[in-house]
DNA sequence: TTGAAAGCGCTAACAT
DNA sequence: ATGTTAGCGCTTTCAA
């Protein structure tokens, strides 16, 4: 274990320069005569020096490195979202910080401190907390550092946004529901987060518009809905509510893990899919692809998302005064092989 | 936006007493007077201040921070794998930078130099590059810094190994898959990779051991093992496969994503799962629970590997002269229902 | 074109 | 029990 790192010193020595010079053609940013540009240069492949990071970062307060923060790391749709991050990032330099929060708002809290602690750049949470959002505290955070915030919303909160049009989405997946005449819809969410209250929304909407009156019962929440295990706990609330006396005849899970772990629980139930009970998912995540019959989902075009929000990151990076917006991406149905059309009687 | 970050003279100005006391409070490494310590206390509480962990990390050369490195973050295997490690590391403090290599070797390389020069404590790399392995390059490493390889291994090279017996793992689907009267076994497998090759290796040993000769055409490389595309590939080529004039009657895939893939590409050959062809897979991702029929397949135990390998890097960073062994968890035969016996004839 | 020197924010001897 | 000082490895004025 040799812990003597060669610093700039080192190849200042050799070079038979100062350590000024070696700065200067490391970064290039000062004219430096040829024949010691080469001096140093070979100092440097010699020593294979590469810069303390640290002690640039702490002088330059710019460290190329910016925090991702998600829920659940082990979940079908984020290391996608992470992916096209980290692509982007890479590309421009940076390294990534990751951390799961487990979905609770103070640990998020906790990491978003400690990230800045680490000086990073810039900061992507990808699912945040509503807590979070709407007790102002990303407005605040934002207020000193970066931020983009990837699926979470609350109106009139300063906060640079990417979302996917999930509103659009769930009403085009409902939408197609009732088309095909499914009047008695379950609706499966998680807990307290934007997108699942935003489902939910135009679950409600859908139903006003329509003049249906919505079975409570048909509101079902899975205590974890982003976990390895969300689809067992999906199944098991899939299966007790068919058990009622009315059970739908078709289900809207709001993500894809749900959506399977409701379809295990259909056929636990001695019941088909679609025949007796219909199905539709959310993100388009590769088990929907994967399923028996394929499961008809709704897109989210989770690398993209990532790409776009990475790429929102490095201009309000750039420009500390980018406006605040909303990116919205279009969200779209994929018709699979999960809904049947009922027959009307 | 307010880049003034807060400083530890902000605090020693506000508390009245010198930075070193400062220091001090935090880091409760000497003994303050407990009125002093409360000043300085109410003087950080009221500042909010948090201390840079560059410049600490700067001075202490200590980042509390390690690096992880995986093929693809966007896949079934690895996200669970970091999460065990980002749990176990986060108890103690550290951060994670995370990164993907896309499996490439060079990638590879560059990625260890950038954290290296992150000054990361340690690094985790998960299914490293055989190429990186035998021509001593993590060993070269591992001489430099504290480094846990994970999944990968070549005799002679003195590195610090967690590993899966895959070895024993291999050997006890493809065993169950001959007592089942399989002698006809396809072996789907990815390029270059410790896992794969160690797979095949046991593949090629039962049929010595049994006398049975080798089908070449048997032996089905997958092009890219470990992505989003892995399925359509393994697809493919088992449709390919399944089109010749001596069909396999069983298929043992070297990781779960593949058998799905496979499992739909017997299908679309209007073959049936498990009675026209049977499948094993390996990993014991939560897909194989998802399929139907559940597929059979081999756990690993991912989350525990990540723990269990965060662990012993962290006993390697508290002690450098840790020696080197290789630490192997066990394997276990995860049999649900994608297996038939076979009629002899 | 180059170097000396100051200093980023912190810790850790060394004084007192 | 507390403060003064010297750096950690680098970048960036300022002088020469």
């Amino acid at each position: 274990m040799e812990k003597n790192k060669v610093t700039i010193q080192d190849v200042a020595k050799r070079a038979g320069v100062s350590i000024t010079t070696v700065s200067r053609v490391m970064n290039k940013n000062y004219p430096v005569k040829e024949s010691t540009k080469i001096k140093v240069e070979k100092a440097i492949e010699e020593l294979n020096f590469t810069p303390n990071m640290l002690a640039r970062g702490l002088i330059r307060n710019k460290t190329y490195t910016i925090g991702v923060i998600v829920p659940s790391i082990a979940n079908l749709f984020f290391p996608t979202v992470v992916k096209g991050i980290e692509h982007y990032m890479k590309a421009h330099g940076y390294t990534i910080f990751l951390s799961d929060t487990e979905g609770d708002a103070k640990e998020e809290r906790k990491i978003i401190t400690t990230l800045m602690d680490r000086q990073v750049d810039g900061i992507i949470i990808i699912d945040p907390r509503n807590e979070n959002i709407k007790n102002g505290y990303l407005e605040e955070v934002t207020k000193k550092i970066p931020l983009v915030v990837i699926n979470g919303y609350s109106k009139g909160i300063k906060c640079h946004f990417v979302l996917n049009d999930q509103e659009m989405g769930t009403y085009d997946a409902l939408n197609y529901l009732l088309e095909c005449g499914h009047k008695n819809v379950a609706f499966l969410r998680g807990k307290d987060s934007y997108s699942y209250d935003l489902k939910e929304k135009v679950y409600y909407d859908i139903h006003e518009k329509h003049e249906m009156v919505i079975n409570q019962e048909n509101v079902v929440i899975i205590e974890d809905g982003n976990s390895i295990q969300t689809s067992d706990l999906s199944m098991a609330a899939v299966m007790k509510r068919l058990e009622s006396n009315n059970p739908p005849s078709a289900i809207f899970a709001c993500n894809d893990t749900m959506a399977v772990g409701a379809m295990n629980g259909i056929k636990k139930a001695g019941l088909r899919v679609p025949e007796d009970v219909s199905i539709i998912g959310y993100d388009n995540t590769m088990i929907s692809q994967l399923t028996e019959p394929k499961l008809t989902t709704v897109d989210q075009n989770m690398y993209e998302l990532g790409q776009k929000s990475a790429r929102r990151l490095h201009e309000i990076m750039k420009d500390k005064n980018e406006s605040f917006m909303r990116i919205v991406l279009e969200n779209s149905l994929i018709k699979r092989d999960t809904v049947t059309i009922l027959n009307q009687d």
